[in-house]
DNA sequence: TTTACTGCAAAGTGTTTGCAGACTA
DNA sequence: TAGTCTGCAAACACTTTGCAGTAAA
């Protein structure tokens, strides 16, 4: 069903996984909300993730830990995470929706093989898409807030 | 056949949607394929539309011709126009695909409003991101074969 | 006549809701 | 203890499948 992702690391973590997952909690944690075992689980699963993964990716992940979560618990927390901007969701277009960390200065696309699934993420030099959001907003009348950039194609195993 | 037009500000129509609209159902014939009524009052409905529109939406549109239509025959109907080439999806995130006409010399990308989800089509300039692809090409070992890039935000009527 | 196309019923998949009970702080 | 978080059951919305019948060419 799943192959191991191929480990390309075009993004290279900041710091180690859990250092990263340990922070996030903390930063949880001070504003308030409770760090449950399913929380942690779900943070430290998404931190380790090579690639975006969906809801019912998750579950089957914290499950192997928790046997007993439910489908609802992954989706309130992951609506939870994305409100509290741990989580950005994107969409590859095969129906459901995917999440990984948001690392607010490290803004990338991604590179989602069409035959595979594979997904690889991409920077992409900033500066042209802000000249360009500027110009809709003028244009346009249009306050952009956000965009998706995703390009899709043949990863370099299955072209 | 194909009028060179590419315009600023938002997409217009070449022609009269009937002719674009006789001209892709002359395409299917010539290939082959029967013009039944209600693919024909499907491809009418989705060279009219103004925004690219999703499969609830077009049958309930379809229903208003014929009555007895079902959502079965539209998913299929969908499916077939876009292997076809005649229609392009398009994903606003919000759980659904919309779809509209494929004007393969009209590339374009959308705004879509985050509140009322409006959807505004906009041109972009394609150097950018020809040169864009072509570096992902080499540096990532990945074809790419289309993108999407879509712009959320809010529109006059919201901001 | 031929077979592409259609409708119907049913099921599949991802997601959401209401509520009672459990657990963190 | 108090209020957040969780599990369960059920419902939702969009989409797909199998099959028999209809209609375009």
């Amino acid at each position: 069903m799943k192959k191991p992702s191929s480990r390309l690391n075009v993004i290279e973590q900041d710091s180690p996984e859990n250092s990263s997952a340990e922070q996030l909690i903390e930063a949880l944690r001070t504003k308030g909300f409770r760090i449950t075992k399913i929380r942690q689980s779900m943070i430290e699963a998404l931190v380790a993730a090579s690639q975006p993964v969906s809801a019912p990716q998750l579950l089957e992940q914290v499950a192997q830990q928790h046997p007993s979560v439910n489908k609802t618990t992954i989706y309130r927390e992951l609506d939870f995470l994305a409100d509290n901007k741990i989580l950005s969701e994107i969409d590859i277009l095969d129906g459901m929706k995917r999440y990984e960390i948001l690392h607010p200065d490290h803004h990338h696309h991604h590179l989602v093989c069409t035959s595979c699934r594979d997904i690889q993420c991409v920077e992409v030099p900033h500066h042209d898409l802000h000249a360009l959001e500027g110009s809709i907003q003028k244009t346009h009348n249009f306050t952009v807030q956000s965009h998706v950039l995703e390009f899709f194609g043949l990863c370099g195993k299955c072209s």
